[in-house]
DNA sequence: GCAAACGGTGCTCATATGCGCAACCGGTGC
DNA sequence: GCACCGGTTGCGCATATGAGCACCGTTTGC
């Protein structure tokens, strides 16, 4: 039955997809009952005989966003089907972000949003008029120390302006020094009121960093490359919005977490609407972090990304 | 429109073909009427969004065949889905011929072939029963000096046992030195009987050779290599039942011609059905000629030489 | 040796889909 | 301003397709 069903299989789905003929004119010429060629046909798909695949750079995988969704219980979920490891996966995530919040219904009033190389990239696919009348509004400490200054504020601002509204910068390092100087801050006008504007979005952007020496964090000077070393050794996976979490989602140095400005890990929990997005192999384990505690309400991703997730926490 | 439109048909299709939701309920999710839906999936098709193919090591390529049916005026063509140059691109091919042979209806009641390597690999891959009662008969002259003595008459009586057939050999050099030498032995009463049967076949299965020097007919001693090179100045692309022809099919050295003994080329355009089964670069000149030239009703080939041929005769 | 269980088959019927046509829309030339 | 035209849209209707069901030959278990 095997080899000889299979082939007949065969046969009748190149007739079908191939030559498009009718299911009836197949059995006609097979001779056998239309309900046999229709039956072939639904195995011939099962077996993966016949492959269906939508060709396009913005085609996503349905199906796994189902279980990405299910598993995890997000709201929604988008996976862009490049393979791992591919030159543009970055880009291609990166406009299925931008794509993704183009359609977020409701449009958010204010949108909270951290920095990174990711969102960067977000905000550069993101066309102009994507929506109007949003306001931005940065969620964790700046990059004045940053190399690439300016890049964070740049990514806050072209999404706003893309939008028609305006951006809300935070103004203060990302991680203060002493817990002191983080309380004062705090207080500050300024600070405080923009940290309220963010407490209150109504919907959260954000990506995350991956636990190793390469981090921003350490390049931009707010840590070292031992502080790291250490947190990992506590367990630390990566960090999102500046905190840097384990395995379990758990703040991983409360005294750390104490002295880093923004929106708390909590916060983002508790945010109806908080769209993650990730790429690449690096990013697995943190990836992981956050979906199975419920940081994020919907995730952006390459398959790669959700295939790891999928099977790892099987 | 582009973009947006092409867009459009993606999320369509991913929810028609991943999903597999219906027209009508996409229509809709995406507030447009189930119509469109039906047109932007045939569009998505059409501009190959949706790719469709058929994964099977016995697949065939129904559009390239119906192309070479059309262009050549041949009853029948099957093409083999194999990357040229692929390991197994002679088994496919060969498993094809010995399929297409096992269909084929009328089931011949003598079958003509010829002899060599790839009518020795379509023998062994067809199975014991493809047909009962056939008639195989050798249409060309034997390799009694070949140095794989027995190959030929293996073939004939192969093909001929697995269809609880006869086999009748050609009891004959394929090529004789002298003129008369080859009309006497043409009048022998055991030869001449052969060749009547091998007249009247009602199919024939045959291959054919590159016109080089590393020929059957070289290796056998029946020419030499400079005898090649001198056919290959006047033309020669490869042999039939070993006869050599030209780009245009003709014979390209009458006196040689004349003194090999077998079915003429004459006799093969006659045929109601003449298949000839080819694979590899090497031979895409010879098929060129055969096909172009009437010598086959069906080929059988791999899809790197069906492209050649199309392309080449544009 | 027999009945139950099962996988596969053909069929009915509701539903999904494609074809052809008419209406419509935006641009073009007179 | 108006008739024209190519291309797109909506729709009626014939047709193709899939779900559920009854049946039948074969295997399985007692």
């Amino acid at each position: 039955m095997n080899t000889e069903g299979e082939l007949l299989a065969v046969r009748v789905a190149e007739l079908y997809y191939d030559e498009n003929k009718t299911q009836d004119e197949i059995g006609g010429l097979l001779t056998i009952t239309r309900w046999k060629v229709g039956r072939l046909l639904a195995q011939a798909r099962e077996q993966g005989i016949v492959r269906i695949e939508i060709v396009h750079p913005r085609a996503r995988r349905l199906a796994v966003e189902r279980e990405l969704k299910e598993r995890f219980q997000l709201s929604d979920a988008v996976v862009v089907p490049v393979p791992t490891g591919s030159e543009d996966l970055r880009s291609r995530v990166a406009q299925a972000a931008a794509d993704y919040l183009t359609g977020l219904r409701p449009v958010p009033r204010t949108l909270g949003i951290s920095w990174g190389r990711t969102l960067s990239d977000v905000a550069e696919r993101l066309e102009t008029g994507w929506a109007t009348g949003v306001t931005v509004v940065q969620i964790n400490g700046g990059v004045s120390l940053n190399k690439r200054r300016g890049t964070a504020a740049n990514t806050a601002v072209t999404i706003a302006q893309k939008a028609h509204g305006q951006a809300t910068l935070l103004p203060s390092p990302a991680i203060l020094e002493r817990l002191e100087t983080k309380r004062a801050i705090e207080a500050d006008r300024t600070v405080a009121s923009v940290l309220e504007l963010a407490a209150g979005a109504s919907a959260y952007l954000y990506s995350a960093g991956v636990a190793d020496e390469s981090s921003v964090l350490v390049d931009s000077g707010y840590l070292t490359s031992s502080d790291v070393r250490e947190l990992v050794r506590k367990g630390a996976v990566g960090d999102v919005v500046g905190r840097y979490i384990d395995a379990n989602g758990n703040t991983v140095d409360p005294g750390l977490d104490e002295r880093t400005v923004g929106v708390g890990l909590d916060q983002l929990r508790a945010a109806k609407t908080a769209i993650f997005v990730v790429d690449g192999e690096a990013k697995y384990a943190v990836a992981r972090a956050i979906v199975t505690s419920g940081l994020c309400t919907v995730i952006v991703t390459d398959e790669g990304t959700a295939r790891a997730l999928l099977e790892e926490s099987t």
